[in-house]
DNA sequence: ATTATCTATAGATCTATAGATAATGC
DNA sequence: ATTATCTATAGATCTATAGATAATGC
């Protein structure tokens, strides 16, 4: 990137920027077919005509978004599996506890993938191979952790494959239907905003008696 | 009903009930901006004429539907919490056995529910005050059996509305998040099928840990 | 000369209705 | 006479592009 930039220049960047957020959010809030590029346009304050100008087709747009956020449910998964040079105990806590912040920083991602890839599952397969390989050397890795531990009784023995899927379950799950958890929560006693809070703990705890780990 | 329909009436309740199920079907798939009128006259084998005939506009055949599966999101939910003159174990047991035959009989259920409470939070005011007495309730009952066992040691002490967004968070996943899930077990071992069988399994096994019931 | 932006509009898609025709029961 | 069905099309919405105009750098 050049040091100077011109005004068109940075007219440009900010343009497309500002397109951009706009579809992002737009996109995951609506999904493709709820999604309308007009009003794409207008919530970044720019005329209709320019997002065709920079992205050419809704589309192209799209494809873009999805590949990206695919990237981050990558991350999303394995951020749940933890750092493997920790004791057990702390890579469980750190792990639960890492991945449900990364939940909370982007909450409308589960919803947005189960959308998209339950319309089109084939999107799957280009980052299949990407995903088979960290899963399996990551899991790999916490399934001996758990074995160890448990031969020597310092946990239960369980398939870390099982439990990765019981953090992303719990995790995810109170995200996708805030509303409905709201209603149910709420209303039976006063403390909604910190019913995420509570969960994140209360989380945390199901994984270690899971583990039987104290 | 009468007992001798005639023709008319019999093609009439056919033509209608086609519609009514290829609608169904099309907004659990695809949601409200998704489905397409047309779409769904084809599918059900009629002309596009017959569904605004029959059910005048999108909007109140969507509507229709939208509160007939928050009947069944009530459904869903309280199935989980299970029957009370049980004790407790084999009501964990059922309950968590029940709730997961019951999404597994609704698999497109809680993805369309989660679109449609966030696209307009609104349309749980209706339910509300339902959903808020069954809850209240249902969890008293269900946290007065924890907190009797838990007295005379045959039980961890729990939340009962923690118990219950466990066991519907851990169901509830591996369905709306299928073809990831797939993808990410599948390969690893060539057990696909099984998922769900084990799944389940292990979710009931997660709950009763969780309450440390032998 | 190149890039960014605007206005205007074409063209596609989708919802909804008008109005004619066929089928059934009285 | 009433109800169900069809064809044809109006009208709205949405994506995309054409073509003119303005701004910037060479």
């Amino acid at each position: 990137m050049p040091v100077y930039m011109t005004e068109q220049q940075n007219a440009q960047r900010d343009t497309e920027a500002l397109i951009l957020q706009a579809a992002e959010k737009e996109f995951l809030e609506k999904g493709y077919s709820g999604a309308k590029t007009t009003t794409i346009a207008e919530a970044a304050g720019v005329t209709h005509a320019m997002f065709h100008y920079y992205f050419r087709t809704k589309d192209k747009l799209f494809e873009k978004i999805v590949a990206d956020k695919l990237g981050k449910l990558m991350e999303m998964m394995f951020s749940a599996i933890g750092n493997s040079d920790l004791p057990l105990k702390e890579r469980i806590v750190q792990g639960v506890e890492r991945h449900f912040d990364f939940v909370a920083a982007n909450p409308l991602l589960p919803r947005f993938i189960f959308n998209e890839v339950h319309n089109r599952p084939e999107r799957l397969d280009g980052i299949k191979n990407n995903m088979i390989s960290m899963a399996t050397s990551l899991l790999d890795n916490l399934q001996s952790a758990i074995d160890k531990d448990a031969s020597i009784n310092k946990c239960r023995h369980a398939d870390a494959r099982m439990v990765l899927l019981d953090i992303i379950s719990l995790n995810i799950f109170p995200f996708v239907a805030q509303p409905i958890v709201n209603v149910l929560l709420d209303s039976i006693d006063g403390n909604s905003g910190s019913l995420l809070e509570m969960r994140k703990k209360e989380n945390v705890k199901t994984i270690l008696e899971k583990l039987n780990i104290e």
